[in-house]
DNA sequence: CACATTAGTGAACACTTGTACACATCAGTA
DNA sequence: TACTGATGTGTACAAGTGTTCACTAATGTG
């Protein structure tokens, strides 16, 4: 007969999800996928598919959690990395596109989601900028590096360097994974953006 | 018998790229509309669509080319109206809002395509935004207000500036089209980029 | 140990999908 | 006027889709 195996729990779920990601990695797009194919991809039976997910769009929500995860771990080493001052954008913009290459499938997901077909899923991703965008500032004002702004505007520059960053995610994505000259064009562009934003903040002059 | 109708020339085809911008403008995905559902809302047979594109990829690529005719009115207008320097941003990012509002489904379209699955698609998108970029570097030039910056840093700033208004793009998208309030906040917010993009700009100081 | 719960399977359903083929109608041209 | 090419229609089919149902094996709890 058919062995059933017992897997952990979970486990499942997990390899449905990741199905999900490999497809979109493969330059799939996730409101392309159906049930069928990532269970499929998953090698699981489709039925399993309902045990843990309601729908594509609940799965894609799930999915959005583990993205926060992700960016969280980010930011954690960029915080323990930066040291000096003059090296943060440098440092910083290295270590996104570092952790953009090594988990290409999960920010090709974001990427996609933020103009997706899911309202929720849209919802969920521009939430975890804004939270990564309000720890920048956190940073900065711990850093005294920000101290003639006031909050709206601190709050303003450091929405506009996550949407950059964001923005050249979209350049990473689309640039083969080894090509490193390419990457490092990228690298720069992006560095020389944050220079001028915070050029930029640097002379505003925050009026009441 | 059933009446054969003899549309002009087009005209079909017209239709069959108004069906797809329709749905995409209706919350859908481009990546997941398939022909038949594409002709289906045009009112043509599904074997219509092989007289007048290859594939869904196909017209995606048309429809790009005729986003770059809407982009290329909206530039005019904007030269057309933007006759002070100093109103020059609020002006400019007003006329990008209308523009936005009232070709909702073709902007909707090409925020999806930025990060959707076909590479022609993604690639002429970031062409059409490259041409602006480069339309925009000679307006500032043309009006004297770039003296200072090298061209490549000329280049760099009105790249910026348009991915983020590009990015903006996917803020009002996601509003009510008629949230009047909302709307003007994205106004305000842009228009403040812009101003602190341009700050960082006019303190830059180019280096050989 | 018995038993409810959970997480897997396979078969079946009613639709939808992309694509192919043969045919019909008009527009323009020789 | 007769031919040709472009554009439309109808039918057909094999393959793929989401979802339901009844069934089964392992797990954890009383």
């Amino acid at each position: 007969m058919a062995e059933r195996k017992r897997p952990k729990p979970g486990e499942t779920r997990e390899k449905l999800m990741n199905a999900a990601l490999t497809l979109v990695g493969k330059g799939r797009h996730f409101a392309s996928l159906g049930i069928r194919e990532v269970t499929r991809q998953a090698g699981v039976v489709p039925t399993s598919f309902y045990r843990h997910f309601r729908n594509m769009d609940d799965l894609g929500l799930q999915l959005v959690d583990e993205l926060g995860l992700v960016l969280r771990r980010m930011m954690r080493e960029a915080r323990a990395n930066v040291l000096q001052a003059d090296k943060l954008i440098d440092e910083s913009v290295g270590i996104f596109i570092t952790h953009a290459q090594n988990n290409r499938a999960f920010f090709m997901f974001m990427a996609q989601g933020l103009a997706g077909e899911s309202r929720a899923v849209q919802e969920g991703i521009r939430s975890e900028m804004r939270f990564f965008a309000s720890e920048l500032a956190n940073d900065l004002r711990r850093l005294k590096l920000a101290d003639h702004l006031s909050d709206a505007d601190l709050d303003l520059t450091c929405d506009l360097v996550v949407r950059s960053v964001a923005f050249s995610l979209t350049d990473i994505l689309t640039i083969s994974p080894d090509d490193e000259y390419q990457e490092e064009q990228v690298r720069k562009r992006t560095a020389r953006f944050l220079q001028l934003i915070f050029v930029g903040a640097a002379n505003w002059k925050s009026q009441p």
